[in-house]
DNA sequence: TGTTAGCACTCACCTCGCCCGAGTGCTAAC
DNA sequence: GTTAGCACTCGGGCGAGGTGAGTGCTAACA
């Protein structure tokens, strides 16, 4: 069942041909373009074992092969050459991403436009989540009668903050002293930190102001476990780009789908272990009806060691992956920089 | 130059059943399905003058008319019937609103996207931007050393919140002191009111920290003058339900021109005086080459007095102006609840 | 004078048949 | 095992012919 060197000659030949032309290659073709020394007939014959194995498919009798889904696999996994991205699409990129930058969210937005710019091909991006996040700071102020703000100042540099309705009087000498209570009670602890009498402490001391602190609590768990996952989608359009995506139903069918927060959601969780590695995804390998047939290529992203997200890239099963998986690890070593500078200077 | 009643019943009947069909309609279409009681022949004879009037455009001699830009816009002037949702959409579009909103982007991407569900087209949103915001509360405090944290409270209740770094050395009782003084000087304020004498109050008084000062200073104009109209595109992929879309190039020029943010920008740009009303932009009356053959309805919504923001559904220039103006009021209508209730409770 | 019936004409669109070319599989020779 | 040759297949492009919806014009009618 292991493929013989020439036959992935071959196989390595037919996929490299089919993403460059998007047409079904032919054994003339190869013997002509690919310096194999073989002729046609020879390769016919090979690729009609190819056929038989499944590593081939045929559209009909008298168009040349395409890769099957298996033939993908194989040269993803062992064929494929790395592609080393020239220094001038470095350059281009660095330019490209080299801007100010408000927030996180417009460098996820900003980055996975960039991205699916270079690639061609629709990118989704998460946001990048804190790992394993602790409190520095917890702040309550008084901003109107009856109502306080909670800024809660996460480590890594992130900050969140809530409006809460306060039903009874509390004065601003009251916030004060509860807000500087609080944060020496909760400063350095993460979520598994807070537990039951951590809070049975907490409300003895302070018991007259169970609810209030009850809600803000409830928030602070909230940032300590907060898992949004907020998911952009950057030039989805440009799967339109791709002849196999010139009809207009497929079309539709993948831009609404892609369209939909929770699919693109999906597509970035099919990242299992793999870590840093980038992981290829081919068809219906995503087990997902509407990625039937388009591939994903995958990416962790990383940033001083305590952010982290997805990058993925969606393309037709025929997308270049050697340059894409090149694109996708160019990007990544400069988001650690970026992400870096952004997240500790500003948001 | 004016068109007698006879002729604007026709080009009614023209534009209407064009939206409903998609199809050029013909001469004798109208004698059957509406009761004009005309024949075909008198209605021909109408035609070709609407037509020499600029109302009507012939794709080909054999065809039947539609409706030309000039048409579309007298019609929407003058001849289109209000149409009322029905006690159904009305309870539908109710339900599908009712939900558990986390803060104002996700009111934003979530009501777009019902939009763009019920209009069967792509809808454009801006988040709601505060009128003439004045400052609350400001208020620092030090998250690290070197690292101080800023926040502002606007009137409306957004809160915004920046890092900075401290270059000399403050220490966490001077900034309570520093951030007690910025407050009492800055609450109530508007960016007009924050000019250069009250700046150099604010520096006489605190000269030592005069590089800090101005970093926060420079924050909380920015946060005032705040025009942070950042625009959700909903529902993109819907253009691609029109029969004029069906060209994939045109699909693709399309979407590759509203994905893009500014371009979503520019065309919720486009609302003029109008206020409240909403208002309709034909073809090229945007002046946007992308959007010749499509038109646009748009409309501003309002919450509390405070926020404000637009909404638009573009379509192909044969849209359903009257359905969709109609989504649009009743949509802004439930805004007003649900953006205030967010806004006050939440965020 | 306005309205209508009749008729010739136009033109997009569909279908059918045709040919072309790229590619295959098989066979026989090297 | 490799290769040349050849018959066969089949999608795609092209042009001819038919169809039908719609128009414009003319002449008759109220």
């Amino acid at each position: 069942m292991d493929l013989g060197k020439r036959k992935q000659l071959i196989l390595q030949a037919i996929v490299e041909d089919y993403i460059a032309t998007a047409e079904p290659v032919g054994s003339r073709n190869i013997a002509k373009n690919h310096d194999l020394g073989l002729s046609a007939a020879t390769i016919r014959n090979e690729m009609a074992d190819l056929e038989e194995m499944g590593y081939l498919d045929k559209p009909h009798t008298s168009a040349g092969r395409v890769p099957s889904q298996l033939g993908y696999r194989f040269y993803v996994d062992s064929l494929m050459r790395r592609y080393s991205a020239t220094v001038e699409e470095i350059e281009n990129l660095n330019s490209a991403l080299h801007q100010r930058y408000v927030n996180l969210s417009s460098v996820v937005s900003v980055v996975s436009d960039i991205i699916s710019k270079i690639t061609k091909c629709p990118t989704v991006m998460t946001l990048p989540t804190v790992a394993s996040a602790k409190v520095v700071n917890v702040k309550m102020l008084m901003i109107e009668e009856n109502l306080a703000l909670i800024v809660v100042v996460l480590d890594g540099g992130s900050v969140r903050n809530k409006k809460v309705k306060v039903s009874g009087k509390i004065t601003y000498r009251e916030i004060d002293a509860i807000s500087d209570f609080l944060n020496s009670q909760l400063a350095g602890l993460g979520a598994k930190d807070i537990d039951e009498s951590r809070i049975m402490l907490i409300y003895g001391a302070m018991g007259q102001y169970k609810d209030f602190l009850k809600v803000v609590l409830d928030f602070v768990l909230e940032c300590l476990q907060n898992n949004i996952t907020e998911v952009y989608v950057g030039g989805a359009s440009n799967i339109l780009n791709h002849p196999e995506f010139c009809d207009i139903d497929r079309a539709r069918d993948f831009l609404r789908f892609i369209d939909n927060r929770e699919n693109a959601t999906k597509v970035l969780a099919l990242t299992t272990g793999g870590d840093s590695d980038v992981k290829i995804i081919i068809g219906d390998e995503a087990g997902l009806e509407e990625m039937r047939d388009t591939s994903i290529v995958l990416a962790n992203y990383h940033a001083g060691g305590i952010l982290s997200g997805k990058i993925g890239v969606i393309g037709p099963t025929r997308m270049d992956y050697a340059r894409i998986v090149s694109s996708l690890e160019t990007i990544n070593a400069q988001l650690e920089t970026i992400l870096t500078a952004v997240f500790y200077n500003e948001e």
